[in-house]
Formats: structure tokens, sequence, C-alpha cells
DNA sequence: TATAAAAGTTAGATATATCTAACAATACTT
DNA sequence: AAGTATTGTTAGATATATCTAACTTTTATA
């Protein structure tokens, strides 16, 4: 049996193995700090997880799932997501509210839940942020990878995924009129900083290279 | 910030103290039972909970709410019927499958998410099984107070509540097509052991007098 | 009412998951 | 390659929630 702290960890992992954040290695503190705790807090679950064969892992060395981890990490990410559709999508939720609800929902056990959710959802391919919802055979629909921050004058894209999902960003979006699916029109790039003057539903807006490193988008 | 056990403990002494079982008292053994349980860890947690005003109680006496308790075992059970509705009337779930489940989602922590979902499932009054879903302003609607053991011959009357939720009465239940609104006939009472033959969809069956008690009816 | 049974309490042990503080190994940097 | 900074580990403390075993109080009954 695992437990809801252990799947908080293994959640962590994934995040760091094969996240958007990028980095394909894990270390105590870098699981530390996603999960705001001590170093030795989570040396302390690494021996655990390892001695219930969850991950790889040797004293001073990096940190690796198992057949076994992976597919628990991806079980939590796959209800994680499917949850946040479910709250958005279903009970009217906007997309900086649900996040903290969905990281208590996907602890919920039951496998017929997450199969009945699944049918109830349409069977969704992505999550209100467009992050891929892992299917229950272990496999993941593709994720974007071109940035609104590579695009150049007079591209026209839509936005299919937001990489930080903070409420703060979010909520500035929001602002924006930029969901997934929403149309923008690259009117002009300031060479001095990368910023982008876009336009969103016939308004224009300048954005920061910041802000464009977190929109993936593909060409239309 | 209350835990999730001791939300089971207020959960549990509220079934004691005002719910179908009867009984308008509650002690340290009765918990115990409820919660598969030692009396000793039952004390303890009646200290914790004494210490922050969820319940009043001395030792050796009985156990009551305060105000602040009641309410935060209303809002429990509130979670836990709205769920148990959720999962029978959206997800297609069985009502001999749910109660687990919705032991689990009964302790989301969200006001808005519990607000959200009343209004998702059009503010149902009762769940699945008949039992009333408290109101966000602590009132309860009217539970049924006439059991089918009471009727007699050639009376007519409307399941109203199951008493007992365990999955083996409900699936009983099911096989003689039993659900909350079925009509039922009483065609005969058995003197010797009051048990009934009733007819159900056509159909005769006849059931125990322990059967009978665990049905709430309404005239019809 | 004396005694037995039931109910309730206490003390001390265990398991989980966290922390701090001190220490050890690895990695960077010049 | 030496020294420093970063990263990781250990030991021991704390909090929660459970248990067992022994004990006390209350209740029931003979």
């Amino acid at each position: 049996m695992i437990s809801h702290t252990e799947e908080d960890y293994l959640k962590a992992l994934f995040r760091l193995v094969s996240g958007k954040q990028g980095k394909q290695e894990a270390g105590t503190n870098a699981l530390a700090d996603l999960l705001s705790l001590k170093p030795a807090s989570v040396n302390n679950m690494l021996k655990k997880l390892r001695k219930k064969e969850l991950i790889d892992y040797e004293k001073y060395g990096k940190i690796s799932f198992t057949d076994k981890g992976r597919q628990i990490a991806l079980l939590v990410v796959r209800k994680h997501r499917l949850w946040e559709t479910f709250l958005v999508d279903k009970l009217g939720f906007s997309w900086d509210r649900v996040h903290d609800i969905a990281e208590q929902l996907e602890h919920i056990r039951s496998d017929e839940l997450v199969e009945k959710l699944d049918w109830f959802l349409g069977h969704p391919e992505y999550d209100p942020h467009g992050d891929p919802i892992p299917r229950s055979d272990g496999s993941t629909p593709t994720t974007p990878s071109v940035v609104l921050s590579s695009m150049q004058k007079g591209d026209v894209c839509k936005v299919m995924m937001v990489k930080d999902t903070s409420a703060a960003f979010l909520q500035y979006l929001e602002r924006l009129s930029i969901h997934v699916g929403t149309c923008v029109s690259v009117m002009d790039k300031v060479s001095f900083d990368n910023s982008l003057v876009i336009e969103v539903d016939g308004k224009h807006h300048t954005v920061s290279q910041k802000v464009a490193d977190n929109l993936y988008v593909s060409y239309c």
C-alpha cells in the first residue's frame, strides 16, 4: 500500500525526471525544494521508496524510477489532470483555482473511479492547462514543444499549453484573454529584450520573453 | 486545522448521537466499535477534540458536540452524501460500491468545491440510499420514520430510505429490484415471524422482518 | 449491598513523517 | 590539485495516531 506522502514524492520525482521543467535527473535537494521539505526528510523517504522497489538509487547517486514506481507516478498525474479537467469543465472552476483541490483528489484510491471519471469527461487528452493526461496504459499524448517566444513577427499560432501553472500567471493570462486554444498573432518582436507585441481577440498587448517562454503554441 | 482522522471521529460521533442507529448517547467503546479502533485510541483522541473545543466531555462522562464540532460533523456528512450522489448519478456507479470512495472524498477540503458540486448535482436533498443531505446552513431535510415492517397486508408504499447501507444488503435489494423510489405492495404478513410477502415490479418475494426493518417507506 | 461485568482511562510502545544540527561526499573553481 | 561550495547523509528530537496491558470507575445483578 502506498501512502499519500509516498505518492507525493513519486509525483515530484516524475516532474523532475520527465516533466516540462526539462531536467532529466533528480537529487535530494531538488526533491526537497519541490516538496517544500528538508533534504533530511527526503533522504529518509528515499530509503523507504527504495525498500519498496519504487525507485533506484544508491548513496550519493541519482534517483530514478523502477517500472513499478513510474507506473504509480503516472497514475497520480493521470488522476490529478483528470480531476482538474472535471473541476473546470463540469463544475465551472476557473483554471487558476483547481490546482490545490486536484492535489487532494489525486490521492483518492479507486481504479473504477478513475476509469469512470475518464469516461464521464469524454476521455480528454489534455487538462485545462494543456498538460497531457497519461492514459491508463501508461502512454502519454504528445506534448507541444514550440514556445511563443520562438515565433517571429507576422506568425499566427494557437496556445496549446501553459508551462507555469501558478495561480498568479494564470490570472495574468486571464486578463489578456489567453486560454488554451486561443489564437495569438505576433505583431512585433522587440529585439532588445525579446518582448512581443501580440494581438489577442482584436486587442494588442506587450508580453515579456519570460511570459512567452511559458506559452507553448502550434502554428495555425 | 482539523485532520482527516479527527473528521472521522466527529462523523462517527454524529452517527451515534443523531444518526439513524437511534441512540442519543455515545461512549468510548461505542466509538471504538464504529471506527474499528481500540477504546484507548479513542480516549486519546477525545482529549484532543475536547482541547480543540469540538466536543464536550468529562472523564467517565458522556460525549456530546460543541456547536463548532457539530458544524464540522455536518459538513463531513454533507460532503459524503453529495459525493455518493455524484458517483451514482453522474458516474454511473451502483449504489453498493460508492461508500468506500465517498469515505475518501468526504475529506477533500474546499468550500467552493462543495457548493459547486451541490449546484452541479441540482441541490439534491437525499443521497442514493435516501439519506438526507445536510444543507450548508446546517439544516437537514426530513427523514422518513415509517419502516416497511410496520405496514399491514394490503398496504402500498414507496421505499424512501435504506437504513443498513452495507454492500451486502444493497446487493440483496438489488436482486429484488428494490431501490429508493420503488413501489412495494404488502401481499401478506406472516404473524409467526413478521416476515412479509411483497410485490415489486409484478414479482412476489418474501422478506424477513430484519430486512423490512431496514426499509423506510412512505404511504402512497 | 457486595460482587462481577462493562465501560473508560492511563502508561508506555510502535510506526510514520517530519524537523534541526552536525557531518561526509561530490562537484566546482581557480 | 587544493580549497570551497554544494549536495547528500546521519543521528536524534518532535508530533500524530495507533496499539497492548494494566488499572480504575461506573453500572448491573445476584
